[in-house]
DNA sequence: GCGATTTATTATCTTATGTTAATGAAAATG
DNA sequence: CATTTTCATTAACATAAGATAATAAATCGC
């Protein structure tokens, strides 16, 4: 039940078995259906979802549309974290894309464990840096690279999402409509 | 010298008297004429410039043409982060568009004050995650908004960098050329 | 202060993407 | 299994931004 959520700390700071048992005792399993919302919009979250199965999305409504702002798929952190950190209302939406096998942390349990394990606060530290990380690469990408080019990118890295999440998703992902995404797919198509 | 370098730390966790003598130490002041590179590209930047004042800009060369992915001014931490967290080359260029004045720590001295100062884990983990938060609502303004709306958000927030910054830096942060944000400059006198 | 360089604007032309709508295929639902 | 809904593709048209170039204004360096 916890060894994947081990392995995925284990890349950020050692932990000794007292500690491993905080962990487990500050997640709970949780089964969720697909479709359903983990953090609604405006709503403060107030807890962070390591995925043992499945894919959630996150997305911000814009007049009626929805526009994907990232895919979490196994072994990752998923949140609403500007919310989460700053509990304030989410401007974006955590759903469930396929039925999602999870391990919850609330805020409360988080802070509870910065106390029994102050290694806690470097575990953490170490997740915000890889997620700063992240997020600025996709920035850089929008900044740098065309559409195709994010597309390319974005298949050569995640093949496996491209089969399991509709196009349109994808396509708002990297910022354009599913129209376009259609047409770049089909010239990419006739080049090779 | 170091009063601007406490009060931003003081945003994050308090500091004795004894921790701000230890931050002193770790920071060393240093003045830079402008255009010169603190992080040249494909280098590993090994050290964090807390701007006293002056304007560092972060930009990523692509097919001589420079873009620029941020703009720092005076009371924030300016570096090429992923470089530096991660200890790999660079594909980011920090260079000063102003003369600085500012307070430089090396890699080594953060460590020693890992050491020194356990509370350090704290503000570097609640930096990381300022940071994140703000990549995310650059991100999500790439993601959500036009060209000409981001132009309106950033006049909105940082109205004194457009005056002291060439207005082809800004656009390229936009993620647009220079001769469609004069385009879009033109377009919103009109509108008032 | 003067010549050289950088910078911003404007015009022209091209092009990729957005918008809207129609169609057929695939998937979900009862 | 049949019906409904979702999804991907394609077409036609409109538009904003890219590319290139010319010009004028501002700034820099000696």
């Amino acid at each position: 039940m916890y060894k994947q959520l081990h392995q995925s700390i284990a890349q950020f700071i050692d932990t000794s078995e007292e500690e491993k048992a905080f962990l487990e005792a500050a997640f709970t399993y949780r089964e969720v259906p697909k479709k359903i919302r983990l953090v609604d919009f405006e709503q403060v979250s107030n807890a962070l979802y390591f995925i043992n199965k499945g894919i959630i999305r996150l997305f911000y409504p814009k007049q009626g549309e929805e526009i994907t702002g990232y895919l979490f798929k196994e072994n990752l952190f998923s949140s609403s974290y500007d919310s989460f950190l700053t509990q304030t209302p989410s401007m974006q939406i955590l759903e469930t894309l396929e039925a999602c096998e999870l391990l919850v942390i609330s805020k409360d349990s988080l802070v509870k464990l910065y106390e029994q394990m102050p290694t806690m606060h470097i575990l953490t530290r170490k997740m915000a840096e890889q997620r700063f990380i992240n997020a600025q690469r996709i920035l850089s990408s929008f900044i740098l690279d065309s559409p195709e080019e994010r597309y390319l990118k974005f298949e050569a890295t995640n093949k496996d999402l491209l089969q399991r999440v509709p196009q349109h998703y994808i396509a708002s992902f990297l910022g354009i409509t599913p129209v376009s995404l259609s047409r770049i797919r089909k010239r990419l198509m006739n080049k090779n």
